[in-house]
DNA sequence: GCCAAGATGAACCACTCGGTTCAAAACAAC
DNA sequence: GTTGTTTTGAACCGAGTGGTTCATCTTGGC
């Protein structure tokens, strides 16, 4: 709909059909589910033709893992970047984890994520294996979080943070952020607006740093 | 199935097909989704025939309205009844929030409310209003959270808690609670050993009380 | 201009689904 | 037993599905 017909003549050949079916597919899928999508649908969206489909991913379910796992990964990147920004030497530590936690958030709340998150859940019966390509590789533990437990380790070396465990207290910065972002948008439905996200973002970084922070009362070392 | 089939011969005549109804279309929803069910397998797995099912509710998409209703009151109802556990008086404050945090995890982690959790999610698009029939009332805050904030109010009055704003306490616990669980059981795919929930449990417990708890560096309010 | 590769529309197939109809049967109450 | 309400099985309908076939057309590369 958004694509195609150019009002003199439609272009032919190969071009991308590809790139443009995949991003259809995910827009229709998102929209009604694995199930309560037609491929007819999916292709008419791309502009292109049902036996073009077909040639070029074999079934319905080769389409939908391609797409889901194409979103999946440009998800994972925008957030691995963010992680990837935070600078265990800056100053004001406070001020760069909200930050972070606000871009975190972004990438959380932006649309194809949420059709994203809600697709894997929709479809976990179905297609259990989902569960691992969205969190990105085979790890057991979700990649963006591991990677912000890396950061945090520098932290805690460099006496920016309480001595604790790197793994948990990543675990717990992200919950906080999630959490109360999914709470208020009413799982994606109701549009949060920017001040809020940084609002919860503060707030997150805040319960953070007096529970993880350097100067928290006493090392959060497991007592047994 | 757990009602009832007296050893010897199905009974006949109108028992509460009803409930049979709407309990296995709530399982047949849940493994298959909204468009992945149908009436017929439904009818079957109640022990009915299809013309009763329509003879109850109108359509496919009552049934499902009422099975996912159904199952939402229960849930809330053991989820509040699990707040409404919690004593302001207590003596060891600590420990009374790491079993209200094992119960309402309890909550979290059992087989219907994951399945819930997932219904929902999976058709957000085309029954938008579910979110509130799940969230209990036509509240814009998730009643869970103002159970508990009105507990934390009066753990503030008490000089338990740090002076804070108890809406935004309730959200931060609930998501230390179920954002490291969500994570560790792989949005329910996986199961969690009770020792690792009330690790979860403690560790959400230690980090809230080291942020919100009476001896907290500082009152929590608001700086602007 | 030519040609292989790919794209197209339209028809087609076997199948499933939601929903209805109906006559026969099982039931509860009397 | 009789009566009136439910339940039942089975057949049926029309719409839509995933997937295929094929002759025709477009395109890019030469």
């Amino acid at each position: 709909m958004t694509t195609a017909n150019p009002p003199t003549r439609r272009p032919r050949g190969r071009i991308d059909k590809r790139r443009d079916l995949i991003a259809a597919a995910f827009r229709v899928f998102a929209a009604h589910g694995y199930m309560g999508s037609c491929v007819e649908q999916i292709a008419a969206e791309a502009g292109t033709a049902k036996p073009t489909l077909y040639a070029h991913f074999g079934d319905k379910e080769t389409l939908f893992r391609e797409a889901v796992a194409e979103v999946a990964r440009a998800a994972m990147d925008k957030s691995l970047a963010v992680v990837g920004d935070l600078d265990p030497g800056v100053a004001d530590l406070a001020a760069a984890l909200t930050d972070i936690g606000v871009d975190l958030l972004d990438c959380y709340r932006a649309e194809d994520s949420w059709a994203l998150r809600r697709l894997v859940n929709a479809e976990l019966v179905r297609f259990p294996d989902l569960v691992r390509t969205v969190l990105g590789g085979g790890a057991e533990v979700n990649r963006v979080t591991g990677a912000l437990a890396d950061r945090f380790s520098r932290l805690v070396l460099a006496g920016r943070l309480a001595r604790c465990e790197p793994d948990e207290a990543a675990e717990q910065f992200v919950a906080l952020l999630t959490g109360p972002m999914e709470a208020r948008s009413a799982l994606g439905t109701r549009p949060v607006p920017d001040a809020e996200v940084r609002r919860v973002a503060a707030s997150a970084v805040r319960t953070f740093l007096l529970a993880y922070g350097a100067e928290a009362a006493g090392p959060r070392v497991a007592t047994r």
